[in-house]
DNA sequence: GAACGTCAAGTGGTCTGACAACCAGACCGT
DNA sequence: ACGGTCTGGTTGTCAGACCACTTGACGTTC
């Protein structure tokens, strides 16, 4: 027969299910074509709330609970009274994932990110070793000597992030900069003042440079060892300077 | 003197910035310790946002934007109509890492998603081996078999999935498994029907057993060195399957 | 000139009440 | 068993109001 009937099983599959956007979707999806048409950058202002209410013709609690969605997601902060602010570059379709976690202990989730970190830092060197330019190795250089240079005046932590951050947009994979990046802040929530921290740095100088060389020679073993070594090395002072901890 | 003069730069550092809780994000710690409380599980309701509201003392706007906060992460869904649910299992003090990345090329994406799992995958996978209990190792054991069965019978992308994250639970790192399943969120967005894809997991197949005895052995180089040639096999499936792509 | 009140305009934060759109279930007739 | 219909409850959106805060301009004081 031509009119079979139709139970749940033989439907599912053959239609999907309708999801019709809500407001203020088409309200963030407005505002992100703005702010790339207008080509605002980090730290520049948005329009007003009760401007963007008026120009969009939705109502301010809606705006509202669409500027709330970026700012759960980092993507705008909001200051009272002075308005509201882009944090980070935005582009049109731009997807998140969220990483969400329960805090135990910090020594022992500082030991936990170390981890991820060696797992992200070593395929970055080795990844960097074999794909990254010409450009990228100068860029890299660059940042290692500034970073040798701020440490022989004692500071450096700011241009130690800076190198090893110049290797990860070197990978040209843009999850590792993203990812490492949300392991840095993540520290830094954990840790309020986390520059107040002994520089666990120290041991792990030498090994930045054999890294680079690694990387520079087109040696994409040496260079994921080195990394390890790297992070070896902070590991270990970590462990040293909380005996009692993990 | 003992009442110097205190510029701006001697001041930073020394007081640290008062930052007075939003009501929203009160509302937020209030929600999290009743969630707790309550021992609501993941698809369960919540009350509604005229009782919250009532609860609480606060208008209703302040409860729906905490609400729509919840929402952007991911951790609660709003089903006009119907209700809040919880969409995790939620604990207060928790952290989120915003995860945010534009989309060039869907196959390039997938690519580098995978470049990123040989990263974490190799590392859990040495983790794994040389701190696993007895117990994990039986549960990655049945996790094979589970897997190999219903490989037997043509399916088991599933069964696949829950292996890998079998292990990644086994190292006792929470990010590990938090970062993959993001990673395969990721793939799901990217391609809103990955179920349908072929599947590169027919090559990869006899590397999960190899992998496993490694972990069994307690040889961290061996596991890592098997996880990337799984890792690899599948990269060259995909490769094989989009030529002119990357 | 530098530091300190004062003031006013603009901004996000919150509350209130109202209505629309929608969903789930109960109830009923076929 | 299926399709209507009604009803209570829920989220989505709106408008208007007030509060607390920031910012900058202005004038004052030293």
């Amino acid at each position: 027969m031509a009119t079979a009937k139709l139970g749940r099983n033989a439907t599912v599959g053959l239609v999907k299910p309708v999801r019709p956007k809500s407001l203020d979707a088409v309200v963030l999806d407005s505002l992100a074509a703005f702010v790339d048409r207008a080509a605002l950058r980090p730290h520049s202002k948005l329009p007003s709330e009760r401007v963007l209410c008026e120009v969009l013709g939705v109502g301010r609690s809606t705006v509202r609970e669409a500027l709330k969605r970026w700012e759960a997601l980092g993507i705008v902060e909001m200051r009272r009274g002075s308005g509201v602010f882009l944090r980070v570059a935005i582009s049109p379709n731009l997807v998140h994932v969220p990483l969400l976690l329960a805090r135990p202990s910090k020594v022992k989730n500082l030991l936990q990110i170390l981890q991820v970190r060696r797992a992200l830092e070593g395929e970055a060197a080795a990844v960097c070793a074999t794909s990254a330019s010409a450009d990228d190795i100068v860029s890299i250089g660059a940042a290692l000597l500034r970073m040798e240079a701020a440490h022989a005046k004692g500071g450096g932590s700011e241009e130690d992030w800076q190198f090893h951050q110049t290797i990860y947009h070197a990978t040209g994979n843009p999850f590792f900069p993203q990812l490492i990046q949300s392991m840095r802040d993540l520290l830094h929530q954990l840790w309020e003042n986390a520059l107040a921290l002994p520089d666990f740095a120290a041991a792990s100088h030498p090994f930045h440079r054999t890294m680079y060389e690694a990387i520079a020679r087109r040696d994409p073993q040496t260079a994921r060892a080195e990394a390890w070594k790297l992070i070896d090395s902070v590991e270990g002072e970590i462990r040293e300077a909380f005996p009692d901890e993990a």
